[in-house]
RNA sequence: UGGGGUGUCGCCAAGUGGUAAGGCACAAGGUUUUGAUCCUUGCAUGCGUUGGUUCGAAUCCAGCCACCCCAGCCA
C-alpha cells in the first residue's frame, strides 16, 4: 500500500462537533454566501457563569475560525429584571475571557421601533391580533399538553381595529395585562409555542436603555429572531430548551416581507448576501458538585451561604476569576468539554485539570508555610543569613530566579513532622533527615512540647556539605518546603474547596440544598508565612506555593500590611494524607 | 396518556455502512531537591434494548426501554 500522506495532522486540530460540521457544510453549499455571523445574546439580569462561558467560547471561536464575526447583544426585552450593573459586568467578563465583539454593543431594545413596525406588518397581513384575554384566561384557552386550545374571542377582530388597538397600547392607554398582541397561528398545534403566542405585552415600567419611551415590550420569541435577522446573523446558537421554539422563530421571519427585513439590517444596501438566520441548539453545560441555576445562586447570596456574586466558591466568572482561574484555563475547559446535543454532566475533575495544566506552565514557584512549626538549627549562627538563589520554575529558566533568605530559625509545616509516622512517610521525624527545598539537608534532633503534649517546636542541625549536593553515603528522600522565621512575611490564606458534597445539589431528590453544603468549603488561615519574594516580585499575582497548590492574591481583601491569598486548587496528590 | 429531543468506557466525546479516535479519572512502571510536572504502559469483541436488512451495522429499518424539555403576558 503506497502511503505517501502519512499523518499530516497538526497536534492542535479542533475536535469535530456537530456545529463545526454544520458550518462546514453551509460553507461548502454557499448557503449563507460564505458568511459566518454569530452572536452572544445574554439577558442582563444576572452574573455570567461557567455555563455562559461555554456559549461565549462557542460563538466567538466558531466565528473566528471561519473568518466570521460575533456580536454581543443584550437581549433586554424584560426590563423588570434587568439593570445596567449587569450589562457592565457582562462586558467585563467577556473581555476578561479574551474575546472581542464585533463593532458596537447591540441591544434588542435599540430595535424596538423596527419591531413595532414589523408587528404592524403582521397585523396588516392578518397574522396578528390584539387579544383582551387576561393571563389566566389565556392559560385556559391554551389547552394542555394533550388537549388542543380554543380560539380567543378576539381572534377575528378586524384589521383596522387591531391596528388602532395596538397603537393605543403603545400610547399607554391601557393597564398592564389588559391587552396583548398575539400571533395568529394555530390554537390546535401540537407544539404549544405555536398556539397564538404573545408577541407584545403591556408593562408600564422604566427600561434601563429606553427610559420611559415604551410601555409595551416585545417577547423573547418575537424579538430574538428579528434581532438576529437585523444583525445578519447566519448561525444562531442556543440551548436545547429552545428547540420547540424553532418553528416559531422560523414562522415569524418567514411571514415578514424579506425586503423589509433586509432594509433595516446591517447589510442594508448590499442585498446579495442577505439570508435568514437559522437556529441551532446545543446542550447546556452542567458540572457536578455545583449549582448554576441563577435563582439558586442568588439565594445563596441572600441567605449568606456565600458572600457575593464574586465569592471564590461561586461558579460565576467573577467568582472563578477571584478564585484564581485564568481565562485560558476556562477557554481550554470549554474546548475540552465539547459541544453536543446530549445532556451530560461534566466532572469537576476536568475543570480542575484545566486550571492545573495552565498554572503549572505559568505560575512562578514560591514557598509558603501554611501551619508554621518553628525549627531551630543549632549549628547555624544566630545572625547568619544566607541568600539562596532559586529558580522560579523548575523547567522554564526564562522565568528567572529569586532570592530566598536562609537563617538559623525557620518555619516548616506542622504536617511535615510526625512523631509516629505512617509507613511510607517521607517527611521529617525525630532523628530523621530531610531536605529543605532549595537548601540544606537537615536532621531533627529534639522535639519540644507544651504541657498538653503538643509539639510546639523542633531543634535540628544542618549538614553544611549538602547545598546543591547530595549527601555523602546516604539517600535523603524527603524534600519539604520552609521559610525563614525572621525574613518571611505573615499572610492570610483562604483554602477553598467545593461548595457541595453531593454530585447534583440541584437534583429534585434534594428538597434543600443547604443539607448538602460542604462545611469545609472555606478555611481561613491567619498565620501563614510566605517568602519575601512574593512582594518584591510584583509581576505575578499567581503562584504555586510549592507542595501546597496554586494560589492567587485576593485584590479585594489584601491590605498593604496583610496580604490575602486564595487557594485556587491543590496540587494533585497521590500520597493523600 | 400530545409534541420535541437524547442514549458510545466511571465522566466528557469523535464516529454518518468496512470492523470502536482523543481527553479527564483510574492503575502500574520510569525520571525528579515539589509525594507536583514530565515520560511509558494498561484501561469498550463493545456502542440503551430486541429483532430485521447486508458479505459486513454504533452507523440503515422496525419495535421496546430509560432520561430530558414544553401548558410565563420569563429568557
Amino acid at each position: 500500500m503506497a502511503d505517501s500522506e502519512k499523518d499530516s495532522q497538526s497536534s492542535s486540530v479542533a475536535p469535530s462537533n456537530f456545529i463545526r460540521n454544520k458550518i462546514a457544510e453551509d460553507l461548502a453549499s454557499n448557503k449563507h454566501g460564505g458568511l459566518v455571523q454569530t452572536r452572544f445574546p445574554p439577558e442582563p439580569n444576572g452574573y455570567l457563569h461557567i455555563g455562559h462561558a461555554k456559549s461565549i467560547c462557542l460563538n466567538f471561536s466558531v466565528a473566528a475560525q471561519n473568518n466570521g464575526s460575533c456580536n454581543l447583544r443584550f437581549d433586554d426585552t424584560n426590563p423588570a429584571k434587568e439593570s445596567q450593573e449587569f450589562i457592565d459586568e457582562i462586558k467585563n467578563n467577556i473581555k476578561w475571557l479574551g474575546f472581542d465583539w464585533s463593532g458596537k454593543v447591540r441591544y434588542s431594545s435599540s430595535y424596538f421601533e423596527h419591531l413595532y413596525n414589523f408587528a404592524t406588518q403582521l397585523i396588516e397581513n392578518n397574522l396578528a391580533y390584539v387579544c383582551s384575554l387576561s393571563p389566566d384566561q389565556a392559560r385556559e384557552y391554551r389547552g394542555s399538553l394533550t388537549a388542543p386550545g380554543t380560539n380567543s374571542p378576539d381572534r377575528d377582530r378586524s384589521q383596522a381595529e387591531n391596528i388602532e388597538l395596538f397603537r393605543r397600547m403603545r400610547a399607554g392607554e391601557f393597564k398592564d395585562g389588559s391587552f396583548s398582541l398575539r400571533a395568529k397561528i394555530d390554537m390546535a398545534s401540537r407544539n404549544i409555542n405555536m398556539r397564538d403566542p404573545v408577541l407584545y405585552r403591556i408593562r408600564h415600567i422604566n427600561h434601563h436603555q429606553t427610559g420611559d419611551k415604551w410601555c409595551i415590550y416585545p417577547t423573547y420569541d418575537y424579538t430574538h429572531c428579528i434581532s438576529d435577522a437585523i444583525e445578519n446573523v447566519t448561525h444562531s446558537f442556543c440551548t436545547l430548551e429552545f428547540e420547540d421554539h424553532r418553528p416559531l422563530y422560523d414562522w415569524i421571519l418567514q411571514n415578514l416581507a424579506i425586503e423589509s427585513l433586509e432594509k433595516v439590517s446591517d447589510l442594508a444596501g448590499s442585498i446579495d448576501n442577505y439570508v435568514l438566520p437559522e437556529q441551532t441548539e446545543f446542550a447546556k453545560l452542567k458540572l457536578n458538585y455545583t449549582m448554576i441555576g441563577k435563582r439558586n445562586l442568588k439565594e445563596m447570596i441572600d441567605t449568606g451561604v456565600v458572600e457575593a456574586w464574586d465569592d471564590p466558591r461561586m461558579p460565576t466568572l467573577a467568582g472563578m476569576r477571584r478564585r484564581g482561574f485564568t481565562a485560558a484555563s476556562i477557554r481550554n475547559f470549554c474546548e475540552s468539554v465539547g459541544v453536543s446535543r446530549s445532556e451530560s454532566v461534566v466532572d469537576m475533575g476536568m475543570l480542575e485539570h484545566s486550571i492545573r495544566d495552565d498554572l503549572d506552565k505559568t505560575a512562578p514557584r514560591v514557598m509558603c508555610v501554611l501551619n508554621p512549626l518553628k525549627l531551630t538549627l543549632e549549628n547555624v549562627d544566630a545572625d547568619f543569613v544566607e541568600t539562596l538563589s532559586l529558580q522560579n520554575h523548575p523547567k522554564q529558566e526564562s522565568m528567572g530566579r529569586r532570592e530566598v533568605p536562609f537563617t538559623r530559625e525557620v518555619f516548616i509545616d506542622r504536617q511535615d513532622f510526625e512523631e509516629e509516622p505512617p509507613t511510607g512517610f517521607k517527611r521529617l521525624v525525630l532523628n530523621g533527615e530531610v531536605r529543605l527545598r532549595g537548601s540544606y539537608v537537615i536532621k531533627c534532633i529534639e522535639v519540644i512540647k507544651d504541657s498538653a503534649g503538643e509539639v510546639i517546636e523542633l531543634v535540628g542541625s544542618i549538614d553544611k556539605d549538602t547545598l546543591g549536593k547530595r549527601p555523602e553515603g546516604r539517600k535523603v528522600k524527603g524534600v519539604i518546603h520552609w521559610v525563614s522565621a525572621s525574613a518571611s512575611i505573615p499572610i492570610t490564606v483562604r483554602l477553598y474547596d467545593r461548595l457541595f458534597n453531593v454530585e447534583n445539589p440541584e437534583s429534585k431528590d434534594i428538597d434543600d440544598y443547604r443539607q448538602c453544603l460542604n462545611p469545609n468549603s472555606l478555611l481561613t488561615l491567619e498565620n501563614c508565612r510566605v517568602e519575601p519574594s512574593v512582594i518584591e516580585n510584583g509581576s505575578s499575582s499567581f503562584f504555586q506555593f510549592e507542595r501546597e497548590g496554586y494560589f492567587c492574591m485576593d485584590e479585594k481583601d489584601s491590605r498593604n500590611n496583610k496580604m490575602v491569598f486564595n487557594r485556587t486548587i491543590t496540587l494533585r496528590d497521590s500520597w493523600s494524607s
